[in-house]
Parts: C-alpha cells; sequence; structure tokens
DNA sequence: TTGATAATGATAACCATTATCAAAATACGT
DNA sequence: ACGTATTTTGATAATGGTTATCATTATCAA
C-alpha cells in the first residue's frame, strides 16, 4: 500500500492537468519510492536499468520532475553539482546532516532552529520564503 | 592598506609553496577585494577585462581557487548551480540571508543556532565540520 | 644568462542537465 | 474498433559552468 496512494496523487496530477499515463512513470515511481533514500538521476537509472534497460535518462528527469509537481519528490542540492531527488509524501521538512565520508544521510529537525531562522530574516526586513540548511560531518561508523 | 595584507598573505604563501608570482594575481585579487560582494568568476571576469582584456578565464578560477589555498576566499555555492567567491580575511563566519527577487546578500550570524547545530550533531554521533544554512527570501526593498 | 619550473591563455574536454525532434503511445469522440 | 489530435518517449545534440591540456611565456635561483 505505501505506493497505493502515491500513485493516486500521480495519477489525479495527469488526470488534472490533461496529460497521458504511461507505464515508464509507473515504473520510475516505483524504482524512486523503493530506493528509499536520497538519490540522482543517474544512481536511479542504474536501478531502473535492470529491469527496464529501455527507459531512457531524459524520461527519468522529466518524470522527476514531474513528481515534484505534484508534491511527491522534492529536489535537493548539496556542493556536489549533482541533484537528489527525496520523497516528499508523508515526510515533514527536515533538514539535512550528511557524513562526508560515507555519504550517509541522516533527516534532522530542530523546531527552535526554524523559529530562529524565522526571527533572522524578520530582523533584517525579509519575507522567509524557503531556507536550506546542511550539516556536513564525519558519522560515528566512520570515525572509529 | 586594506589590499596590502591579504598581498603579503598571498605572496607568503606564493614563497612556501615555492609558487611564482605574477601580475595577473595581483590584478585578480584586487578586482575581487574591491568587488566587495559574493562575486562569479564570470562577473569577476567582466570586471577585470576592462582594464586587462587579456586576462583568461582558466586563470580566473585558478586564481581563485589558490586564493581558497591560501585563506583569503571562500566558495559559496547555491542552488543556481554557479559558483560565488567571497572574502574570507577579516571576515567572522557567517551565513546567508538572500533576496529570490533582487539577489541581495545579507550576511547573518546566529550565535543560538551554531550551538544548535553542534547539539544537533552530537546527539547523533557526528563530528561537525561545517555547514551551510542559506535563507531566501524577499527583502523589504522588493516586497513593496 | 641559462636552465628548470611554474603560470598563462586558448581551447578542448567534462559532466550534469535540458532541449530537440521524429517515432511511438495514449485518449477520446465517432 | 478506428482515426485523429496530442502527449510521451528515447536518442542524441546542446547547454553552461568548470577543469584539463598543452604549447608558449614568465619567473627565479644559480
Ligand atoms: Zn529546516
Ligand atoms: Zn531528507
Ligand atoms: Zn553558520
Ligand atoms: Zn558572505
Amino acid at each position: 500500500m505505501p505506493l497505493h496512494n502515491e500513485l493516486a496523487i500521480l495519477n489525479g496530477y495527469i488526470r488534472k492537468n490533461n496529460l497521458k499515463s504511461s507505464s515508464q512513470r509507473g515504473i520510475i515511481l516505483e524504482a524512486f519510492l523503493s530506493s528509499n533514500r536520497h538519490i540522482t538521476a543517474d544512481e536511479l537509472r542504474d536501478i531502473i536499468k535492470i529491469e527496464n534497460p529501455n527507459i531512457g535518462i531524459a524520461t527519468i528527469y522529466r518524470t522527476m520532475k514531474l513528481l515534484c509537481e505534484c508534491g511527491l519528490c522534492r529536489e535537493l542540492i548539496l556542493e556536489d553539482g549533482k541533484t537528489r531527488f527525496e520523497a516528499v509524501y508523508d515526510h515533514e521538512h527536515h533538514d539535512h546532516l550528511i557524513c562526508t565520508k560515507c555519504g550517509a544521510f541522516v533527516e534532522i529537525l530542530s523546531p527552535e532552529i526554524e523559529k530562529l531562522q524565522k526571527k533572522i530574516a524578520r530582523k533584517n526586513g525579509f519575507i522567509l520564503k524557503s531556507h536550506r540548511l546542511n550539516l556536513y560531518g564525519i558519522c560515528k561508523a566512520c570515525s572509529k
């Protein structure tokens, strides 16, 4: 059932916007969700290639963009020049703690930090629209 | 005198590492410092081109990298795929509040947030090495 | 001055992502 | 089911920022 809700959202978005459904979109959505991580387009292609070697990288990019539009996915841009995609459905907002050795991602959330951010923006006359907080460090396993 | 100290640092680094000095490096350093902002390599080239049209973009990239190595400069990677360079000498650590309409940069610093970041990292068994916090919003001038 | 080495500039290469476009798939009214 | 308009796809070219290459030039110590 985890896929079921997301598929309904995707199909709803397709219907509402007079788009057309395709098998590729379902395959990509499933591969993305079951990967269960912050994945790049290239990594996703490698997974999909095993069972569907004929799905092109352009379609993967297009579909991930579509998933972002219908609120199933979010782009995560770090400092390595690659865009990662993460599932958003049933996920609260969060920031990231990333191990620079093994690449592990930990999702973090600090209501205090979130509150302080708003305060700082207000103090500077800004209307805060979004923010990105990335913490980089060495995880427990890697520091042994 | 502002340039004087930075030039001394650059020349010290060059001497210590058995590199060779060049007029280009001095020109690029001065243009960078006097621009006084978070500047891209391309923007810097446009400024330099006026008086030194023969300095190539590759040399600008190489020199900015060198300035980062000797602690005069820091790379700032936002989400638009361009690297910005900002002066570090005599600048405390800070994060950024950026207007998504006009591109204005405001340097911010919250000791509370910095402290909370360390706490979160520790709680997750990480040794915190660095962090990036970017706040995006609409500045006062742009929201009128 | 010479010789060794580093720096430069032009440009090719790189790499992730996006655009292009002909062919295939889809949806819908008949 | 058929025809047709429209969307999607996949291969590949193009893009844009950055880095690598390499022949030439500049620097510097002996
Ligand atoms: Zn947050
Ligand atoms: Zn996440
Ligand atoms: Zn900070
Ligand atoms: Zn700054």
